[in-house]
RNA sequence: GCGAAAAUAGCUCAGUUGGUAGAGCACGACCUUGCCAAGGUCGGGGUCGCGGGUUCGAGUCCCGUUUUUCGCUCCA
């Protein structure tokens, strides 16, 4: 394990050096769990984006796409749970992994000191031959009066502490009151905390007439609010899907290991939409499909495997993730959830629209149930990241370190270099590049020895280096070396262009999924 | 969020009891070699994370702060 996290820093600074992803502000120091990517890292991420759109809206005519702003009204965070859910003071039990709300759990207590009130005062009654009313109206029973004035004071405390918003009277409340947790029985509280994920801004330049908004913790809310522009507009029949890709952020209290958790992420989601009693058989299949798509790729079938949600979210009544491994253990890449008919109902509750669809084979209306299947564009990039790099060692001592990137994701496709820098070898390799860069990212080099330019393009995953030599100028032949073999075949230059063609396209791995 | 450690050139690091900053690699130019990284010559590059303090003098000592890493915790 502790090599494992040896290697994980060792990628980490590869990806830096190598113009894959670097700290966001660095020169200011940096702005935490905050990323930029590079040059290499920017293309690799679009490929990866690419390969998820074109599988998505290609390889499926009932599919279609949207780009939703990220701005939004803010009603949909009230209607969707976002507001509610973080901005409670939630307490979490370290025994039972529960987290409950603090004002809960202390309304929960003064509710059983009114029982013991009533149990007594129903006792007192019964003894004195008197009714509740004429006991409670008394009230001279000590124990009454001393629950009574116990509930009165917390109370009291309750509400100075929920007004003043003092998180840690609350927490003290909970430890004085000695509230347990209702599974584990034990008192082993955490902190209270506000949680306040999303990201707020004011829209409106003057600071009186701005509302608040904020930045979209998550797309999905982006799909269903447009649910009936797309079902419309594209004529979608049921069952039918949108995708989309695009930024989300989340004002994570501890956002850590690089990438993997970042303030600002991007997400990869579609959201399909199933007639009711269906999502399961549906939930099924988008979980193999998904599967797929990800072993496609070939970074190796062991590395995934799924985790189905024991505990389900309010809204679903089913969900997994795909967990990928990582130097640092098997993490969540994509989650698939079957969502019922939670959201588009809340969104029909408070815009008070109509959001249904006429079934013209059950002759009927209904609210669609969706199956959401959620992709981390930056998780899937650690993970492609993480199980392309390798330091190899070869024959004579030597090592090299290589990115087995997957062809079709590879920021540079091929390299092409004159072996030496004379005798029209440049020009001739200026000529190749000239042809070959319309088609594919093709990097031109010359400088210093050729051994070492080959490392240069391993080290960025580069799948293909194109040599010319004096050879060249005779018959239009070069070396086409390959980066994961290092291996070296002459070719003729008009053929360079289908066999590339061939391994990186996006289309050879589109393939295995149709 | 708590605890610990670290921060000096693009990278990896050295820098003595406090006395005006160094190496290797990388980078640039030129020469040389030419199919799996380290040839020669010359050169550019650092107010030592930031802000205070102690001192005649701070990369070095003290305080604060930022970022990163690790362990808990949290999140999914």
């Amino acid at each position: 394990m502790a090599q494992q996290e040896d290697v994980f820093k060792k990628i980490v600074s590869h990806a830096k050096e190598y113009g894959f992803v670097f700290q966001s502000s660095e020169i200011y120091d940096g702005l935490s769990a905050v990323y930029d990517y590079g040059q290499n890292g920017v293309e690799l991420k679009n490929n990866i984006k690419r390969y998820w759109w074109e599988a998505m809206t290609l390889l499926h005519e009932n599919i279609v796409g949207i780009d939703s702003a990220i701005f939004m009204h803010p009603t949909i965070w009230k209607a969707s749970g976002h507001v509610d859910a973080f901005n409670d003071p939630l307490i979490d039990n370290r025994d039972s992994k529960k987290r409950y709300r603090a004002d809960v759990l202390i309304e929960e207590q003064i509710a059983k000191i009114e029982d013991k009130i009533e149990k007594e005062v129903a006792k007192a009654a019964k003894r004195f031959g008197e009714s509740f009313d004429e006991v409670m109206f008394r009230q001279t029973n000590p124990r009454v009066l001393e629950h009574q004035t116990k509930r009165d004071a917390l109370h009291q405390r309750f509400s100075d502490a929920m007004n003043a918003n003092n998180l840690e009277e609350l927490r003290q409340i909970i430890i004085d009151e000695e509230i347990v947790d209702p599974i584990s029985g034990t008192r082993n509280w955490t902190d209270v905390r506000q949680f306040n994920l999303m990201f707020k801004t004011e829209m409106g330049s003057t600071a009186d007439g701005a509302m608040t908004v904020y930045l979209r913790p998550e797309t999905a809310q982006g799909i269903f609010v447009n649910y009936l522009n797309v079902q419309k507009t594209g004529r979608m029949r049921i069952p039918f899907g949108i995708a989309q890709i695009g930024k989300a952020f989340r004002n994570e209290i501890v956002a850590r290991q690089f990438i993997f958790r970042m303030r600002e992420f991007e997400q990869m989601e579609m959201q399909f939409f199933v007639r009711p009693g269906t999502e399961l058989e549906w939930f099924k299949k988008w979980k193999e499909t998904r599967l797929k798509w990800h072993k496609a790729l070939g970074l190796g079938d062991d590395k995934y495997r799924y985790h189905d949600h024991e505990k389900l979210a309010h809204y679903a009544n089913a969900a997994t993730d795909i967990e990928f491994q990582m130097p640092f253990g098997f993490k969540e890449v994509e989650g698939i959830h079957s969502r019922t008919n939670f959201d588009l109902s809340q969104h029909e509750k408070f815009s008070g629209k109509k959001i249904q669809y006429f079934d013209p084979e059950l002759n009927e209306s209904y609210i669609p149930y969706v199956i959401e299947t959620s992709i981390g564009v930056d998780r899937m990039f650690l993970s492609v990241m993480c199980s392309s790099y390798e330091e190899q060692a070869l024959e004579g001592g030597d090592t090299r370190v290589v990115l087995h990137l997957p062809e079709a994701l590879a920021p540079v496709k091929c390299a092409v270099m004159p072996l030496v820098r004379k005798d029209g070898l440049p020009e001739k390799a200026r000529e190749i590049v000239n042809d070959l860069r319309f088609d594919f990212n093709t990097h031109y080099e010359e400088k210093d020895s050729i051994g070492k330019r080959y490392r240069r393009q391993d080290a960025i995953g580069t799948p293909f280096c194109i040599t010319v030599d004096h050879q060249t100028l005779e018959d239009n032949t070069v070396t086409l070396r390959e980066r994961d073999s290092m291996e070296q075949k002459r070719v003729n230059i008009a053929d360079l262009h289908s066999l590339i063609h061939d391994r990186v396209s996006l289309n050879s791995l589109l393939r295995k999924l149709g």
